[in-house]
DNA sequence: AGCGATACTTACCAAAAGGAGAGTGAAGAC
DNA sequence: GTCTTCACTCTCCTTTTGGTAAGTATCGCT
């Protein structure tokens, strides 16, 4: 077992280093990574996960204003969900009016360094997504 | 990773210091790059962008045979709103009966760098996350 | 003549996402 | 006594998502 997990921690490394995917043998294993991946790559969920990573720990109706155009509805939801799979702690304040304050837990913290690089390529090749709309905009009508 | 991660705090640092909310600093470009991300981060886009990471040059249904459980419909929609995006080309073959073929251009290539820390979370912390799950649900029960 | 292969497209339908707006509850300010 | 605040919750409604199944086109094979 321990051997094991040292193997696949190896394995794990040698991905990191060569920048490539994490193969799936393991059919269940796969089937729970997609389903953690499917939940987790929502547009509400990285919304949230970047505004908590930016400014801390947050009250629920300053962190809908920081995401911004956010129904309160879709906010609990997320944020519910989030709580549920260990990403961000709730904290209630038993005083009124309430005052519950939402702030990434560890494992959340690290689910934002691992969506890091995606936010940084979104914003570096922005242009290139861009032009490449435009030439399959063109291609599409010639 | 962490390299990345470096660069993104000190553009959020940067941010800070000119006390620019994010929401107010280049409003056109912050909704941009949230556009973005919206699109990439959809689940048959990544499992397409795995598909194609880990093995190359796909037809249209060994590609989804590979995803699994995707409907053509869908399939067809991602693929082509990828290679809108510039993420994937698409090669036809005048043969019959048809043969077209899917693959990363630089851009998609480069995404998938980006979210290979990303599926590497997921595959280390998926006990974790079904720990905090079960936590909740105890929680929420009692 | 009929079948299979491939990469779709289209029509129809069910389910989920998500917005708008009203309601809640209790304390403190006016 | 009414208003405000906050963090929801609930209902009603529209939009979007996505599945199923059928159709399409053309060639070679039998």
């Amino acid at each position: 077992m321990a051997v094991a997990t040292q193997k696949r921690r190896a394995l794990l490394r040698n991905r990191v280093q060569r920048r490539e995917p994490p193969e799936h043998d393991d059919p269940e294993l796969e089937a729970l990574v997609r389903e953690i991946i499917g939940r987790v790559a929502d547009k509400w969920t990285m919304l949230v996960l970047e505004a908590l990573t930016e400014h801390g720990r947050l009250r629920f109706t300053r962190l809908g204003k920081l995401i911004g155009g956010v129904s309160q509805k879709m906010l609990t939801k997320t944020v519910r969900q989030m709580e549920a799979d260990g990403l961000v702690s709730r904290t209630v304040f038993p005083v009124i009016p309430p005052r519950v304050e939402y702030e990434l837990t560890a494992l959340g913290n690290s689910l934002g360094e691992s969506f890091c690089g995606v936010w940084i390529w979104a914003e570096k090749h922005r242009e290139a997504i861009m032009q490449a709309r435009k030439n399959f905009q063109t291609r599409a009508a010639g």
